[in-house]
Formats: C-alpha cells, structure tokens, sequence
DNA sequence: GAAGATTGACTTCTCAATCTTT
DNA sequence: AAAGATTGAGAAGTCAATCTTC
C-alpha cells in the first residue's frame, strides 16, 4: 500500500465502486432489453455460445462451470432448465462414465443467432457508445490481465462468427 | 451500427465480455476475502457506507434503494438482516408517516471501521495493483459516464473519511 | 387514488452431503 | 479414496399483491 493517509482519495478505489455500480446498472438494462424483446437472458446466451465455440459444440460440465463462474451445483441446475427448454441436451461420456457433457442443439444454435442482434445493439446502446477508442484499448489493456490465459486456438469473440 | 459485418470483430463487445467475467471473477475474490477475514460483506458495507455519507447517518429506504441498485423489496429484507444483526435501525419518519429512514447505528459504524483496511487491501490486490495510472484515468472517465450525476457536496468516495 | 414500504409466492444461487464411477 | 455430478436444505433476490398513510 503506497499511502497510509486514509484521507486521500484513491482513483483505483473509485474505480472500483464505479465499476460495481455500471455493472449492476448496465446489466439489468441489457437484460431487461432482452426480456422484452423475448429473447435468451445473458446466463443462457453466455452458457450456449460457450458451447458454440467448444470442439463439436460440446464441454465438460466441469469445464463449463469455470468458463461461466458459477458453482457446480449452480451449474447442474442451469443447465437442468436450459435442457429443459431443448437449448441443449446431457450426454454421458463414454470413456469415463462419471463425468457428462453439455452439447448444443440445433434449437440452441437457433436461439444465439435469433438473441445476438439483439444483444449486439443493447450493448452498444447501454456500454460500448460511451467508450472512446482509447478508451475502449485501455480497458481491455487492463481487463485481459485479469481474464484466464486463452486457448491459442480459440481467440476471444462475443458475436457469431459466419461460415467464413 | 456502425459495422454490418458479423465477422469483424469489435473491440467493444470484447471489451464488455471481459468486463463480465471480471467483475464476477474478481467480486468473488473478494468476498471470500472479507468473509475470511469475518468482516462485512460488499453488499452491507455498501449500504452502511451509503448511510455514513449521508445527512445525519439516515437516509430513505426508497433513495436507499436507488444508491445499491436493488428492487424495494430485495431492500426491505438486506435492511431486516442488517438491521437483525443491531448495524442500522429503521426509523418512521415523522412528517410523512408512510415513509422510513435507516439510520446507522454505533455498532454499524465501527463495522465500517473494522471492514475498511480488509476491503482496502483485498480491492487493491484483486484490482487495482493491475492497472497502470493511465489506465484507472481512462477508466473513470468512461465509467463517469454511466454513473447518476452526483451531488456536488457529497464527492465520490469509497473509504471512510477522519475527521479533518 | 397514489406513494412508501412490506409480504407471499416463486426463482435461483450456494454449501455440504450423497451417489456413481474410476 | 478421489473425481464428477447431483440433491437437499437454506439464503437471498424478484414480481405482484397488499397494507398504511397521504
């Protein structure tokens, strides 16, 4: 800790509050805009295009759990409803029996490409218009530093990626 | 939109999934921390700070609401648990009988107190030793932005203040 | 009737315990 | 016994309905 004198007022500490504010904010707007247009939520957007950029458009539960940062049991439940709604559907590994994949089906792959323009215009609408250029390279200077190490093979993407 | 390319990728949208999972990521962390440590949690010193900044330590449970960003009746339950554990009192006001203050007690500000260098310590590890000065300017300026206008006698401030 | 706050019913998350397979 | 996933019990949030006061 550089400064020991509580008065003085710490920009990184702004920051921080600020941060934690625009994200609640900022997400029930988007989210709300996703309801209303009756579209995926964000949760299930993030889980099925997680799956989407998976080999074979499958993963781990276990995997899955760490990609959305949710717990285990949280996890089994979200994807107990989204099964539920045929988004996508269990399978049981065939090497080792104890462990289940997530698999993506093709109303799931449906829904993304019906839920992305949507999303897409809410988060320029809600976030990304208020961001300079700069601004926008200096964020993901400093985000990417707190993300996990990416798959080479896998570059960062939020969006549906057309058959080339 | 300025782009109609699905295939380009835009550094924005980028930039908001990062922000996504860093918040969860690094809100996580720190509240193992804080609750390790057996200290407040975000949430409740959040709202006690929101009190100890305000006019007299009380504020309106609705003007309450609007600060933390959650529904008057996610409120009405946070207040009954902190209230429960003696760190606020509710407290019906006088002129308009239908209305009630939190007011922050004794007891709630010496949790401030007690939470404060845990909280300091664990934002700047978890966040702030990662971003260059540049960074956290670039940053303010744009999460400024989406922020409510503050009142220009209360400025931003995240710890707790000595007397001068 | 409208405003401020609370309550009931419901949803979803978490931890700890459990079940199955290795 | 350990790994992977699920289940039970409990915590905490939301919407819609309700109660009190203006």
């Amino acid at each position: 800790m550089a400064d020991k004198n509580r008065n003085t007022i710490d920009l990184r500490q702004v920051v921080w509050s600020e941060f934690l504010f625009v994200h609640a904010s900022v997400g029930r707007q988007i989210d709300a805009g996703l309801a209303s247009a009756g579209v995926l939520s964000m949760d299930w957007y993030d889980v099925l295009l997680t799956l989407e950029r998976s080999p074979d458009h499958r993963l781990r539960l276990n995997e899955l759990a760490d990609r959305v940062l949710i717990s285990r049991s949280g996890l089994t439940r979200l994807i107990d409803r989204i099964e539920a709604a045929g988004l996508l559907r269990r399978e049981r590994s065939v090497q080792d029996r104890r462990g289940a994949y997530a698999v993506l089906t093709t109303e799931g792959a449906a829904a993304l490409g019906t839920t992305w323009p949507v999303y897409e215009r809410l988060i320029h609408e809600h976030f990304g218009k208020l961001m300079s250029d700069e601004q926008a390279q200096s964020l993901h200077a400093f985000l990417s530093k707190l993300m996990p190490a990416p798959t080479p093979s896998e570059p960062v993407q939020l969006g549906i990626r057309r058959k080339p």
